[in-house]
DNA sequence: TTCCTGATCGAAAGCGCTTTCATTCAGGAA
DNA sequence: TTCCTGAATGAAAGCGCTTTCGATCAGGAA
């Protein structure tokens, strides 16, 4: 491994010059500039990144929390982060809170202690008011989460208007008897979706009962858990909105075990296109998130703030319509 | 943030001996390191990473490399490394190679230019005397690859076994007519998965022909390629291996559109256990592959070679069974 | 007592960069 | 001509650690 020292000498100049040459920056003639880069292509030089680290006062790294690697929702989050980062030329430290606040705070000093320039949050567990706090130690980018105060920094999904559409296109499709299946009601994503489900019902002057609606967890038990509440409830329904694609395979599996045919008997909508949407029979009609878009622009958001100190802005994303198989109009009865 | 020389201010100790500390290592009087670390406390002193990195030549960071951050199969990989670095209070970078030799290189330069201690390769495409030579280098940890000159340094899945026992269940359940979807021939495992296959029909006197064999894509599409290629050969089977779930998933896709039912008209084993044979129907019958427990196993024996000096080991694990639905006896007739 | 030994600790030299501040120099203004 | 200005570059002081080498000191051997 060469050094700055060997290039400087090689090409005639201070370490100064080179350091000036590395950092784009500052005014360098550019006969200058070109002997010094001659020089390091000659030698090979790659700059020692722990001695950039310690005398420029940044990692130009970002330290990353999502809620489980081996989730199957994290996996385009962290890819869409890590290639815009590498392309960059900076790097992501990629963390687990395993959707626990504790272990997310955890999570984040350990990342404090490796002197991370910035923060890209993915997390469950965290309010507002540490959220708030955090960021004025240093930046920190929110995905999938929104509030006043930071809302620059927020990359998020429009999920009320996912819920909405999903559920409009149940109703374009003949149904009025619509139940839903929501996710924990302490999330702010499931609440949200739960919410464009109200409006679509209200706007089609369709009523919605609470008993429409039961909130459990965004998996596939919980799917099936929310099912059989209605089952109990003995509603009466031909379509049902699944907070998201866990559930709707949840409530697949209720429907196979009731003997009803989905869609011709039943009809399912899901919401994240998550990649097991394709391996099930039928293949699931849902709401695409674009979690990778979102994580590509949030890490060139973070990028050009923290390191171009550029003014940062926030994002909306809208998710739109995935068509496949769960869904048809009802029977005539 | 503060630092060494304030902790051994207020220890009234040198430098060196706040170091000594630190790294546990050397003898310092019980009193003293006592001394020291109340002071540390007091300050809520962190080392700073970078300054250890430059001054002590070496990064506290391994870098590794999956072919996708997004896989189904990488998930649990990255999740074990993760966490058995940060317990020793070290991180992982994770890159991606997008399953292609080019850019496995690109993404190894990329690491090396952060100065890791190590890597950590789930890689395709990179040959056994690239790795060699690299391996000179830098100490590289293998998962799911392995040979001679490198064995300590490999962390590996009996995967001709694992093609046995699949094979074996298929023959104990009656089965005779067995055909095999394997996946491309170039990757060890798959050629290992079917070398089990055949041991076991042999074993059982059961006679085996190319014909039997098809060498695809681990997909879903290869699995659907695998049975059209047999289906055109005019082959008689009642059971099929798939080298991979996403393989089987393709069997079943096959199946439902030639109308057979299974487990009942067809029996389907896969293999890797991955998240998504638990949403399909039937549930999928296949072979557990413990990621997880490899790379945490990998991660393990890293951290003890390299920042602890002793003599790798490399681990051989066994697959093992895992019944769900889609294998049942095969109809008498 | 004197000498030697091992245990414990401190001084100081880096590690490879960034950045401030000073210096040099060419060219235009006076 | 002299002076001033701004552009281009260099010298050197850190950044916060690790590690070598040497100093100190107590206690046992001679």
């Amino acid at each position: 491994m060469s050094t700055i020292k060997e290039v400087s000498e090689l090409a005639g100049v201070s370490l100064a010059t080179v350091s000036r040459v590395m950092n784009g920056s500052d005014r360098v003639k550019a006969e200058t500039k070109a002997k010094v880069k001659s020089a390091m292509e000659a030698l090979g030089y790659t700059p020692n990144t722990a001695a950039q680290s310690l005398a420029g006062n940044r990692s130009n790294t970002l330290g990353m929390v999502v809620s489980w690697l081996d989730g199957p929702f994290y996996g385009p989050v962290m890819s869409g982060v890590e290639e815009e980062l590498r392309r960059h030329n900076r790097h992501v430290i990629i963390t687990s809170g395993h959707g626990d606040a504790d272990k997310e705070r955890d999570a984040i000093n350990y990342l404090r202690a490796r002197n991370v320039d910035g923060l890209i949050l993915l997390t469950e567990g965290l309010h507002e008011d540490e959220l708030t706090e955090l960021s004025k130690e240093l930046p920190i980018f929110l995905i999938n989460q929104h509030f006043d105060g930071l809302e620059d920094r927020n990359m998020w999904l429009d999920n009320e208007y996912g819920g909405y559409a999903a559920t409009r296109y149940l109703i374009e499709q003949g149904h009025t008897k619509i139940v839903c299946a929501g996710g924990q009601q302490y999330k702010q994503d499931a609440r949200e979706r739960v919410a464009g489900f109200r409006r679509a019902m209200k706007e089609a002057g369709l009523k919605v009962t609470a008993k429409h609606i039961c909130h459990t967890v965004f998996d596939l038990q919980g799917g099936l858990t929310a099912m059989k509440s209605f089952e109990e409830q003995e509603l009466d329904f031909t379509a049902v909105f699944a907070g998201s694609d866990e559930m709707a395979i949840g409530v697949l599996d209720w429907a196979r075990g009731k003997g009803l045919k989905v869609p011709e008997d039943l009809s399912v909508i899901g919401f994240d296109n998550q990649m097991m949407a394709h391996f099930v029979t039928p293949k699931l009609t849902t709401i695409d998130f674009p979690a990778y878009d979102m994580a590509k622009a949030c890490a060139r958001s973070a990028i050009q703030e923290i390191y171009h100190k550029q003014k940062p802005a926030g994002l909306k994303f809208t998710p739109s319509l995935v068509i496949r198989e769960t869904v048809a109009s009802p029977k005539k009865s």
